[in-house]
DNA sequence: CGCTCGATTGAGCCGCGTCAAAGTGCGTGG
DNA sequence: CCACGCACTTTGACGCGGCTCAATCGAGCG
C-alpha cells in the first residue's frame, strides 16, 4: 500500500479533514486523501487498517482468479463506504478509477465506537447487509443473465445511483465494465451499439450514455 | 411461511430446546424444528423474524431472476448459521434440501444481545463478513470459471467442509448443483463423468463422491 | 413387475469469446 | 495550429463451449 501520508504531514497530497457518519449522532473524524487514476487504495492480503468513504471520483474492488483473470466485484461512487468487507486482512484490492478523493477512518476507531455505541454497531451491520445484498444481486446477474441483459442491468443500476436519472457519465472504461459483468470488451461494445440501434440509449460519446427508453432497458434486463 | 409452531405447542413437529453461540460466553436459547424435504424455511419478501442454525441436514438459499430461472446462492450444513443476510425483510428464500433439523432464534433477541454485549455485536459482524466473503467467492466462480472448473471448485469447497476429507455425500441433486453453479444438469453430469474417466474422482453412486486425486481437482479448479 | 423420478449420454445449435483490423479522441511536441 | 502517437473503442469473421432437445438408463417403491 502506498504511504498513507497521515503521520507524515506536508506530503504532496492535500489533506483536508473529513468525516464519516456511522450512526445517528455518531460521526467519526476522517482524513481526506487524493488518489490518482488507477492508483491502488489497498491490495489483497494487506492488513485492513482503514475504512474508506468516496468523496469524489469512483473506486473499483478487484479480485483475480487463479488463472490471472480480473473480476471487478463492485464500483463505489461518492458517498459510498468500502473497505469493511473483510476481517483483519483484505481479501480483495481497491483502485481509484479516475482521480478520486477518499475519506479514511481507522478501523480501530470504528471498532471502539461500535463497542461503546450500540447504534453504531447496528449501522455497521446495516452497511454489511447492504454489501451482501449487492454481492448476491451481482451473483444473480453473472449466473442467470445473457450479455445484453447484463449490460442493461448495469446501466439501470448506474442510473439509479446518479442524480440525473437518464444521463449517465461512465467513469470507467469498457474493460472495467467487461470485467465487472464477466464479459469481453467486444461483447460489451456490441451490446451498447445494439441498444443505440434500437433507440434504447444514445451514445454522444463512449463515456456518456443517455437513456432514451427506460422501459425498453428494463425489458431487456428481465429477458 | 409455514406455521413455526412456537406459540402453538403440541404440533406434529418435535420441538427440542437448542442454542446458538453468538459470542464468547454468550449463548442464545433456540427452538429446534424439523423441516421436511424441499420444505420452505422462509420466503422472499417475508418479515425476517428468526435467525437459523443447521443442526442436521442441509439448506439452500434461493433467488429467482426476472425470467423465472432459479439461482441457488448458498448451501448451509450442520453448524452453519443463516437468515441474517438481510434487513427487516428476507430478500431470498430458504428451503430444506433433505430432512433437516434447524435451531431458531428470534432476531429481536439477537438485536438485544448485540446492544448489550459488544462482543456479541462483533460476532455478528464477523458472521456477516464471512457471508460476504462467500458471496464474493461465488461471484468469482460464476464470472471467471468454465464448467469443469466450477464443478471442481464446488467439490473442493464441500470436501473442506466435511469431516471425511475425501468422501463426500451430496445431500443435493444435480439440479441443485446446476442452479448453484449456473450450469445445466447435463453439463454438471458430463463434468462428473469426465472426472471419473480421468480417475480424479470415483462415483460409487450419483450422490456419493470419492476424491481420488485432490491435486488434479485443484489443478482443474485453477484452469 | 412396472412406474416414476433423477441421472446419463448423444446430436446439433447458438451465443459469446478469440483474433484481427479499423476507427476515434486526446495529449504531446514540433 | 497541426502532426503524430497512444490508448480506447468499434466492427467483422470465425470457432468453441455449454445449452437445447431427445432418448436411454438406473434406482427406489408400490
Amino acid at each position: 500500500m502506498r504511504d498513507l501520508g497521515i503521520e507524515t504531514s506536508g506530503g504532496p497530497t492535500r489533506q483536508v479533514s473529513d468525516s464519516i457518519a456511522l450512526g445517528p449522532g455518531l460521526v467519526l473524524q476522517g482524513t481526506r486523501m487524493h488518489f490518482r487514476r488507477n492508483e491502488e487504495v489497498f491490495g489483497e492480503g494487506e492488513a485492513a487498517t482503514y475504512v474508506y468513504r468516496v468523496v469524489s471520483g469512483a473506486v473499483r474492488t478487484i479480485r483475480f482468479s487463479s488463472d490471472g483473470r480480473r473480476q471487478i466485484l463492485n464500483f463505489y461512487f461518492p458517498g459510498d463506504i468500502f473497505g469493511l468487507e473483510c476481517g483483519s486482512k483484505h481479501t480483495l484490492s481497491a483502485e481509484a478509477i479516475g482521480e478520486a478523493d477518499l475519506s479514511l477512518v481507522r478501523r480501530s476507531l470504528i471498532d471502539t465506537a461500535a463497542k461503546q455505541d450500540a447504534s453504531a454497531a447496528q449501522a455497521l451491520i446495516v452497511l454489511m447487509q447492504r454489501q451482501l445484498q449487492t454481492a448476491q444481486d451481482h451473483a444473480l446477474v453473472l449466473g442467470r443473465k445473457g450479455a445484453g441483459e447484463r449490460v442493461a442491468a448495469f446501466l439501470l443500476q448506474l442510473a439509479d445511483r446518479v442524480t440525473a436519472q437518464c444521463e449517465i457519465d461512465l467513469p470507467m472504461s469498457r474493460a472495467d465494465i467487461a470485467d465487472y459483468l464477466a464479459l469481453t470488451i467486444e461483447t460489451v461494445s456490441r451490446a451498447f451499439t445494439q441498444m443505440e440501434r434500437d433507440r434504447t440509449i444514445a451514445l454522444p460519446s463512449s463515456r456518456h450514455v443517455v437513456v432514451r427508453d427506460r422501459c425498453a432497458l428494463e425489458l431487456l434486463e428481465a429477458a
